[in-house]
DNA sequence: TCGATTTGACCGAT
DNA sequence: ATCGGTCAAATCGA
């Protein structure tokens, strides 16, 4: 499934002896996410600082895997890029680009995450995903060795505002209503920050309808967010999403338009074991939604075993946990 | 007419 | 040599 991230060795820890700090700290952020879910209010003084410390667990346990060493000599890790050297390159003069100089290291901080997201089988749809950022496609390739080919988007923004953001889409080779979504670089044109629950950018719905029209009326919303490989998050990162929790500059929940496409709206969640299963969407932190697409997060483990996250449901979170921290899985 | 999409070709990495 | 990612001309559609 996560085939698209790419292994590096070389990495300066062992995961056995980071283990207990990292189970000590999810430990933690399980106990405070408890809280939340059992009565806690998050108004109050403390439940103001639990998010913050949940966060921090968080952010402490992947820093520690993202840094350790495997065994089996590699390590986790997202397509990444140098910083000085970003992703879309303007080619010839293609090769005159700013890769020039250290051509070997033009993806290594790149911020990138991969999704899976299900589109209904009866959409017919070929582009599943609207996550409330306008792309624009500017290819399509088949692959090798799979049976559907990538489409390449890029933000529509990356001309007037220098938006880097790319996408690449794919339908899996195992269900064909599967896509998997992999996201290149953050927003930093004008949707990354006006992207709001429930408020999707107006280009956003100007886009929705063309696409409408050509994919038989089908919309399908979702959400991104996930974790990366960064220089900023130095981590994969694991979003719990929520009002508080949203990954900076990631795409936000927008509300699905019902009146329009409500047959064709669903939405899935990933279990550990690779399977799909119902999703509580409906949530009142979604202000005025009910069908908040909820796509996987599909961590950047080579097992396949991935720890995923969803808002709304602790209890996957709570079942993630375990696998997380089986090294084997890790190997 | 203009913006988005399609698609063949180019280029770098492996 | 092959593959993946991107460019850019041609085409499409509002």
């Amino acid at each position: 499934m996560s085939t698209y991230f790419k292994m590096e060795k070389n990495t300066s820890m062992s995961l056995l002896d980071q283990k207990p700090l990292i189970v000590n700290q999810l430990t933690q952020a399980k106990e405070l996410l408890n809280q939340l879910q059992f009565g806690v209010d998050v108004t109050s003084t403390s439940g103001k600082l639990l998010l913050p410390r949940i966060l921090s667990s968080f952010e402490s346990s992947l820093s520690m895997l993202s840094g350790i060493k495997s065994e089996a000599g590699f390590q986790m890790t997202g397509l990444m890029q140098t910083a000085d050297s970003p992703l879309s390159v303007s080619r010839s003069p293609r090769s005159n680009s700013n890769l020039i100089g250290n051509p070997s290291k033009k993806r290594k901080t790149i911020p990138s995450w991969t999704e899976q997201v299900r589109a209904c089988e009866q959409s017919g749809l070929e582009e599943p995903v609207n996550d409330g950022y306008s792309w624009r496609k500017y290819g399509h390739k088949d692959i090798y060795g799979a049976k559907h080919p990538r489409g390449y988007y890029r933000c529509t923004y990356k001309n007037s505002q220098g938006c880097l953001a790319t996408r690449q889409v794919q339908r899996t080779d195992t269900d064909t209503s599967i896509f998997s979504v992999m996201y290149l670089g953050r927003h930093t044109c004008v949707q990354a920050s006006r992207l709001q629950p429930g408020q999707p950018p107006k280009k956003v719905e100007q886009h929705d309808k063309k696409r409408k029209r050509k994919s038989q009326e089908t919309l399908i919303n979702f959400q991104t967010g996930g974790h990366a490989n960064t220089n900023d998050y130095d981590t994969t990162q694991v979003v719990l999403r929520s009002p508080s929790f949203s990954f900076p500059s990631a795409p936000v929940p927008i509300p699905c338009q019902q009146k329009e496409s409500n047959s064709n709206i669903c939405s899935s969640h990933l279990t550990p074991d690779n399977h799909f299963m119902s999703s509580p969407l409906s949530s009142p932190s979604t202000s005025g939604s009910n069908s908040i697409f909820s796509p996987y997060r599909v961590n950047n483990i080579e097992s396949g075993h991935d720890l995923q996250t969803s808002d709304y449901d602790l209890c996957e979170f709570e079942s993630a946990l375990p696998l997380a921290l089986d090294s084997s899985d890790l190997y």
